[in-house]
DNA sequence: TTGAAAGCGCTAACAC
DNA sequence: GTGTTAGCGCTTTCAA
């Protein structure tokens, strides 16, 4: 803060250079049809001489209201740029909000346990005006208090059993149930699921990838083994570890569903590093569908996450908020099982 | 804005319950050393009681500085969010700045053409204190504005030729040349660069995987041909692209080198369509070594680029400026050429 | 160690 | 259509 600044032009200097009000300038910016035309294009002609730009900071003390959203994620960052999902969300708020002259702030606090902390710091500092938040543990207080207070938020899913309002989530219900049949269909005959940590949102019982999975199950009168649900955190680790864990201990199951990308390509290098064949020994459908991912070998059917879209609907939802709806009703969007047969060309060694 | 807020309390509400001036309250947080021990206590206990907060925007106003960083990019969001690359280095510029309680503001301007005005707007009207940019076409307009109007800013790589201060570049000169030796010395007759446009920073000599290349090639009395160094953008498509181009049409050159991984990707796919053998047909290195790419198949040699400590030393240098400096010596990191030979185990098909 | 007064740059409310 | 006044919530003098 030692830095010394070149003074910029405030209201009061237009005001006096173009012989008006400053109340006239503030005008031409913000109700720019209440002003004379002549006198408006006096003043913008000394705005452009003097190189005038309004101080966002103090409009915003004064309107009590900033264009300012945060978008706050759990976890470290190493967890949150690393992940092209989370991306693909950001980006999603991002483009939405920028298009109506929005800022975001992004914040991945340093410790897991900072998360709500930040949330809460950055909205009562006023910094930003609401928040999109990733759920995590946790989540459920930050939801409460918000409510409480009238402040807004939106999550990128739904955060807590019986959150009822500010949510975007995707549903894989259907998808995973597809996924699931076409796996059973093509003659596998044991289906495995990594899927993500139980306890992932404080709430167990939403795993839309599981439910999917034992509806096709129990359709054809299969039996959900609990040694073939894994848990998995969404990395590419993860899908190894469980990928190895199960081939190696039962042999006979050739199908996996992975609920992300990266997980896929876990299991795909545990299959290598297992010597195993592909299709042959076992079939891998991915989480995500993430346009990275798809193009490269081998190219797999996927669950593809409307993740983009999601993060779209989040920055919709957090605008609406911040104009003055109390709540929103909750969104659920799909996810759409995209089959990729043939594994058209592939690379030899 | 017509949603009607609680009222938070403020800095006079605290004084007022506890008995003391505003002012000893604002030392309390900024100051605290300079307040009673008694007075000190009997003033958190306030401050707890009323969930007060300071208003950052009233503080940032007062103070005519604000700890908020913004990172611009160029080209549409799309293009950003979805670049590996580029969210390193906003990790990194992200990890420092929250380090030393500082926000981002995060931006990619609806179109290329919004960038610059996108970072002045932010600066100007004081959304944020300084920048940090990613150099694209028209920079040096933003840059020498800055400079001139002592405006914080800092470079992730050479903004323009001649600039001499506050960037942080990577040098891949020394790598690209061992990755061109390793290709010429493994018995390579031809090696191929696909690297980013020429005119991509607006400083078209300052190619460094070029350089590099250009070094390893003369060093062996071999000319550089115009015709195996290829504009590619970074992109898994213009990777496709350049490869098919340079192999259909010359089918002896063996060795490609990559200015990203994306663009290996994109190489290795081109292969798998023309039904190329790898190694014996075709060898790729890459040009990033990214996370996510070191750890899929087939293991590719790497050009690794430390992006993260790029962002991490950008956000050192905008704290600094911020502090006080008025320029920093620009700095040079150097990416490693990684080798990763046999390519141990892979997926059979 | 503490406090009073002034003002950062803007806009809301109300005049005219 | 335009101007005046007051004040958003804080911090910076400067004084006590």
């Amino acid at each position: 803060m030692k830095r010394e600044k070149k003074k910029m032009a405030t209201l009061y200097d237009v005001a006096k250079v173009a012989g008006v009000s400053p109340k006239t300038v503030s005008r031409v910016f913000n109700e720019s049809h209440l002003v004379a035309k002549e006198t408006r294009s006096r003043v913008l002609e000394v705005i452009q001489k003097l190189d005038y730009h309004p101080n966002a900071l103090a409009a915003s003390l004064k309107k009590r209201f900033s264009q300012v959203v945060g978008f706050v994620v759990p976890y470290g960052s190493d967890f949150v740029f690393r992940d092209l999902n989370m991306m693909e969300q950001l980006r999603g708020v991002h483009d939405v909000l920028a298009e109506e002259g929005y800022n975001v702030v992004v914040s991945a606090p340093l410790s897991k346990k900072d998360a709500l902390h930040e949330a809460m710091r950055l909205l009562k500092r006023r910094l930003v005006e609401g928040i999109i938040l990733y759920p995590s543990s946790g989540i459920g207080g930050i939801i409460s208090e918000c409510t409480h207070k009238g402040l807004p938020y939106a999550t990128l899913g739904v955060g807590f059993a019986g959150q009822e309002h500010n949510f975007v989530e995707v549903d894989m219900t259907e998808s995973s149930y597809l996924a699931t049949k076409y796996f059973l269909d093509a003659g596998h005959r044991y289906v495995a699921l990594i899927t993500r940590p139980r306890g992932f949102f404080n709430y167990p019982e939403n795993d839309s990838y599981l439910r999917g999975y034992e509806m096709a199950l129990s359709e054809l009168g299969k039996e959900v083994s609990s040694e073939l649900v894994r848990e998995g955190d969404f990395t590419f680790d993860s899908g190894y570890r469980e990928f190895r864990y199960v081939k190696q201990k039962y042999r006979e199951v050739t199908a996996f569903l992975c609920a992300s990308d990266p997980m896929a390509y876990g299991a795909l290098r545990a299959m290598a590093d297992l010597k195993l064949q592909w299709i042959k020994d076992a079939e891998i459908i991915a989480g995500d569908g993430l346009p990275f991912t798809q193009k490269i070998f081998p190219f797999l059917s996927s669950i593809a996450n409307p993740s983009y879209e999601q993060g779209r609907q989040a920055g919709k939802m957090i605008m609406a908020l911040l104009e003055g709806k109390r709540e929103m009703p909750g969104v659920t969007l799909k996810a759409e099982f995209v089959l990729r047969k043939g594994y058209p060309a592939r690379l030899s060694f």
